[in-house]
DNA sequence: ACACTATCCTGCAGGC
DNA sequence: TGCCTGCAGGATAGTG
């Protein structure tokens, strides 16, 4: 499911249930998920209490009381359910799929939290905080897009001299992290921009940034916080962690929108859907140029 | 350096 | 009904 607006929606969703709580059992139902669970997972976690719950890009961090971090990322299909014992503050429905709960962990507040994972692209790694910079998933990643460090001159800056098409340059972490597919999509076309379009395009000939830059950028920000004051998006059933679900799949312009009417007041061109380094795109030639 | 592709895995929709 | 193909919100290693 998961891009930034989904991440940081569960990431909302699960800080009552575990900031400031312990694990008081972890269940590890198999080896491995995208990568082996690290030695004695449950073990490590055990007794600890979270500091912390963050995010960054499309991974969650809990802060552990023993210097260590729970990295989580859900991959495409990881989904969290938060259930209690405790009447009246969740649901509590047994899974529908229990054959793809991995991992339950049981908080000290009385939650319990299970992470289900079909595809298993998703894993759950422990690192030391003090080096979580230069670990290997971060070391590299880009500017967070929400807040106010994205604008039209950095975006110029970090696509400077690419020939890469903006769909590609957009969906690359290591400039700008948390974007997938459907809100690069999202973004391109609410900016105008056609993710064809070379990303180094998007600067006047003195650099300074052009006007589809900075409506990229404002594009960017827009998306993201519509999708997040929704709930995210909710494809696939997928559900937030306390079961409801996002609804901002409903405001797709594009995504997944093939054949439709563009919605561009004054544009009569049709969504078209096109391949692009292996991945669907969906825009619209009429206004994205 | 850069930019494709193949790949991990399962489920689901669509065609026949 | 079943079987097959292609596709899916991510990210990496390998190739050219």
């Amino acid at each position: 499911m998961p891009e930034l607006p989904e991440v940081e929606t569960v990431r909302r969703g699960l800080e009552p249930a575990m900031t400031g709580q312990n694990f008081i059992a972890v269940e590890q139902r198999r080896a491995d998920l995208r990568f082996p669970f690290p030695p004695n997972f449950a073990d490590r976690l055990k007794g600890r209490r979270i500091d912390a719950l963050s995010r960054r890009a499309k991974y969650l961090l809990a802060d552990l009381d023993d210097g260590g971090v729970l990295i989580m990322h859900l991959g495409m299909s990881g989904s969290f359910r938060i259930e209690s014992l405790a009447p009246g503050l969740f649901h509590h429905d047994r899974s529908k799929d229990p054959a793809h709960d991995h991992v339950v962990f049981q908080m000290s507040g009385g939650a319990r939290i299970t992470y289900n994972d079909p595809r298993r692209f998703g894993f759950m790694l422990i690192e030391p905080r003090a080096t979580l910079a230069e670990h290997k998933f971060f070391r590299d990643i880009g500017v967070e897009p929400l807040g106010n460090e994205l604008d039209g001159a950095l975006l110029v800056r970090l696509f400077d001299k690419k020939k890469a098409p903006l769909k590609a340059a957009l969906l690359d972490q290591r400039l700008v992290a948390g974007l997938g597919n459907i809100y690069v999509c999202e973004a391109l076309h609410r900016a105008r921009l056609s993710p064809r379009r070379a990303a180094g395009t998007l600067a006047r000939k003195n650099g300074s940034p052009a006007p589809g830059a900075v409506r990229l950028a404002s594009a960017i920000h827009e998306v993201l916080e519509a999708a997040l004051a929704a709930g995210g998006s909710s494809l696939r059933d997928h559900r937030q962690a306390d079961g409801s679900l996002g609804y901002f799949q409903h405001s797709f312009q594009v995504y997944d929108r093939e054949g439709e009417a563009c919605q561009t007041p004054g544009c009569n061109g049709r969504i078209q859907r096109i391949s692009q380094a292996g991945r669907s795109t969906f825009f619209c030639a009429g206004c994205q140029k």
